[in-house]
DNA sequence: AAACCGGGGGT
DNA sequence: ACCCCAGGTTT
């Protein structure tokens, strides 16, 4: 029997059940998702584990049911809405795709692997998801679980990311021409759940007789990677001011670079050492913990300070009085910062 | 080709 | 502390 076929029969009985998933029941053979679903929970899943994103694929599906509506929302909405999530140029390509799809396509997803290409946010792994997955089409998919798969299946000691041709070539030979979609999400339901990057559980895997790395006792040690530069640590400081009426000091950030379009606290840039750039005169008021954040290539330790101003204008960000602001709006490392004054607000 | 871009959970 | 994750964009 093909690879695929002992692939797709473990599936239909072991797939897991996901929100944006059509469940492979005997009723249901051929139905196809919801291309926008499809859509928004791969975007969401991009270096984001399942277990993350279920909770904003359901809150954004419940705002905003359509690709129309998504279309048509507020950029701040948006942002938002994905606060925590990370990864913010997701959401700005997010809001961009929609309103692409509206305009350009008549509110239809393109069909094809290079249509889908040319949208913004749209990578080759996501481009062949869609196809795949949203409309039945022969396209390889090839995400960090199915490099891990193939580099053991087939015992490939080529550090990553000079391997990932070999590693897509070894999945193309093996994409089925029928049930593609289901194809995919089987083998990354197979490296999510058996196939795992530590102790794979090799004894349930539907593909162990086949399996090299799994004869030659190297599964657990693939796929190799090249190895990784050490984080420098960053320092700043946060300036949190809160007006007499309540309004608290914003500021929305760039469109580029880190945390792009979110809102954030007002500060000097993050370096080797903490620069001092109040965005107005004050009575500023050190906190005595300080907010520790890892970001992708560096850590950040952020100093808070604080204070209470009248109505003054500020020099850098704006007023957004209290009734529309929202703690959850704010990414992670700027909510650390926000906790900290919350406490010492409560304490005084 | 390499750098940049979050956050959380597992180990 | 280090690993990993349903990657894409920019330089």
């Amino acid at each position: 029997m093909e690879l695929s076929d002992a692939l797709l029969g473990w599936y239909d009985t072991h797939a897991r059940a996901l929100p944006w998933r059509v469940p492979p029941d005997e009723s249901r053979v051929g139905m196809l998702p919801d291309p926008y679903h499809i859509w928004l929970s791969e975007v969401m899943l991009q270096q984001t584990t399942v277990t993350a994103v279920v909770k904003y694929f359901h809150a954004f599906t419940t705002r905003w049911p359509t690709v129309h509506d998504l279309a048509a929302a507020k950029d701040a909405e948006v942002m938002g809405q994905w606060a925590g999530l990370g990864y913010y140029a997701r959401a700005r390509n997010l809001l961009k795709c929609a309103r692409m799809v509206v305009a350009d396509h008549g509110g239809v997803f393109p069909e094809t692997r290079d249509g889908l290409l040319s949208l913004p946010g749209i990578g080759p792994y996501t481009a062949a998801a869609i196809a795949a997955i949203a409309y039945g089409h022969s396209e390889t998919v090839v995400d960090g679980n199915i490099e891990r798969v193939m580099a053991r299946l087939y015992d490939v000691h080529t550090p990553l990311p000079v391997a990932k041709p070999e590693l897509t070539a070894l999945a193309a030979i093996l994409t089925p021409q029928d049930r593609a979609g289901d194809y995919a999400q089987a083998v990354m339901d197979l490296g999510a759940t058996i196939c795992t990057p530590k102790s794979p559980a090799c004894g349930l895997c539907p593909w162990s007789s086949a399996c090299k790395a799994r004869v030659n006792g190297t599964a657990a040690d693939l796929p190799k990677r090249a190895p990784k530069t050490r984080k420098p640590t960053r320092y700043g400081i946060a300036y949190i001011a809160r007006r007499n009426d309540g309004a608290w000091l914003l500021e929305r950030r760039p469109d580029k670079g880190l945390l792009g379009g979110m809102l954030g606290w007002p500060g000097a840039e993050w370096g080797a050492k903490p620069i001092a750039q109040p965005p107005l005169n004050a009575d500023w008021q050190t906190l005595p913990a300080e907010v520790r954040h890892t970001f992708t290539h560096f850590h950040l330790r952020l100093t808070v300070q604080m204070a209470t101003v009248a109505d003054e204008t500020p020099d850098t960000g704006q007023f957004l009085p209290a009734d529309q602001f929202s703690p959850d709006d704010l990414p992670t490392v700027m909510r650390k910062a926000y906790d900290l004054a919350k406490d010492r607000l409560i304490a005084d």
